[in-house]
RNA sequence: GCCUCUGUAGCUCAGUUGGUAGAGCAGGGGACUGAAAAUCCCCGUGUCGGUGGUUCGAUUCCGCCCGGAGGCA
């Protein structure tokens, strides 16, 4: 006998950025006794709290939330990093009898989390990756296609040509591991999840209607102060993490007098759009996903009473 | 009131010496295994303002009408 009975059950709130997963999580946390574990790549840093949506101070004092607000911007951080500590998260949340809620919009460390995606004890060497770009200037990319397809024509003949950083990655795990990138993937996935996972995710039906949601969510954090967070984190922190993130890097053609803040304003909002697009592609292919739309929901009450109760029908097996 | 310019994709505009049209941006779809809020790929049918006329054929030429900009009074 060996069914999903046997695994650990968790909840799981995914959905584009806006869509409302940080209070739906929390009602669930409230309603089963949980706690939750981000499944964002940027909320794990700190001062980086008005342009990344973290929950507030008061938001957190009616859940409890992990695994956000903990790590230098400056310090590096991978999906690898993500899976170790959720896991530990998860354990002893367990041990504590309470229910584990994933909660968040970064589709690769969520998935790799509940599938339970094994990655390599190496980690990545930045100067390798320094070397390599260097030589793409140099002899151009075709080069490094070349030295891929020696060991590992599979991911030379999927990767496309202007994906730089794929190529990169394949040859670097590579030379750091012995192990091809195609290998590697095989690899991950054979030890099976110890997870039974019960994924909600939040969308609306009109794309518009996400849209207004997203563009009012900018103008909030605007209120909120973003600028002033925004100068203070472009100004003090150097890694590149930090920098690229949406409600940050905008800023930067701002700060230097080449656009206006309203321009500024209007690309936040434009990549936080089209950000939204990649998180419901990323999504979209995971046909496990029970998807809640809010235009389906006289009310939001409605629409969290039905997510309790998907949950409340998981949780009794 | 008269004169000139103008009306083409959601926006800014090309263009067709008459054979029903194409760029940029916006937007849409997709991929994704150690920086993933990153990185990358694919996608352009729209009553060519309306209506009559000339023509085998009009978005293109002509008339009128409607909308916009400027000039003269």
């Amino acid at each position: 006998m060996n069914n999903k009975n046997d695994k650990i059950p968790i909840l799981a709130v995914i959905g584009p950025t806006a869509s409302g997963k940080t209070a739906l999580a929390i009602k669930l946390a409230q309603k089963f006794n949980g706690e939750i574990i981000s499944g964002d790549s940027m909320q794990v840093y700190k001062n980086m709290d008005i342009g990344t949506a973290k929950p507030t101070i008061e938001e957190q004092s009616m859940a409890k939330h992990h695994l956000i607000d903990f790590i230098e911007p400056d310090k590096s951080f991978s999906v690898a990093d993500y899976v170790n500590l959720a896991h530990d998260c998860i354990k002893d949340i367990i041990i504590r009898n309470k229910i584990p809620i994933i909660a968040g919009g970064t589709g690769l460390y969520i998935n790799s989390l509940i599938d339970n995606i094994k990655f390599t004890e190496t980690e990545s060497s930045p100067e390798l990756r320094e070397q390599l770009r260097l030589r793409i200037e140099k002899e151009g990319i075709q080069s490094l296609l070349d030295e891929l397809r020696q060991f590992d024509p599979d991911s030379a003949d999927t990767l496309h040509p202007n994906n730089k950083g794929r190529i990169i990655r394949a040859i670097e795990i590579y030379r750091l591991t012995g192990i091809t990138m195609t290998e590697h993937i095989k690899r991950s996935k054979l030890e099976g999840s110890p997870y039974n996972s019960c994924l909600i995710g939040l969308n609306f039906k009109n794309r518009q209607n996400l849209y207004d949601k997203i563009n009012l969510r900018v103008d909030k954090m605007i209120e909120q102060g973003l600028i002033k967070e925004a100068q203070y984190v472009l100004q003090n922190i150097k890694s590149p993490t930090a920098r690229q993130a949406i409600g940050y890097k905008e800023f930067i053609p701002y700060f230097s007098g080449d656009i206006t803040l309203d321009e500024a304003i209007d690309n936040l909002k434009m990549n936080t759009r089209r950000y939204a697009k990649r998180q419901l592609s990323w999504f979209h292919r995971d046909k496990r996903i029970n998807w809640l739309y809010w235009e389906d929901y006289k009310t939001d009450d409605e629409l969290i009473l039905h997510a309790e109760n998907i949950a409340a029908e998981f949780l009794k097996n």
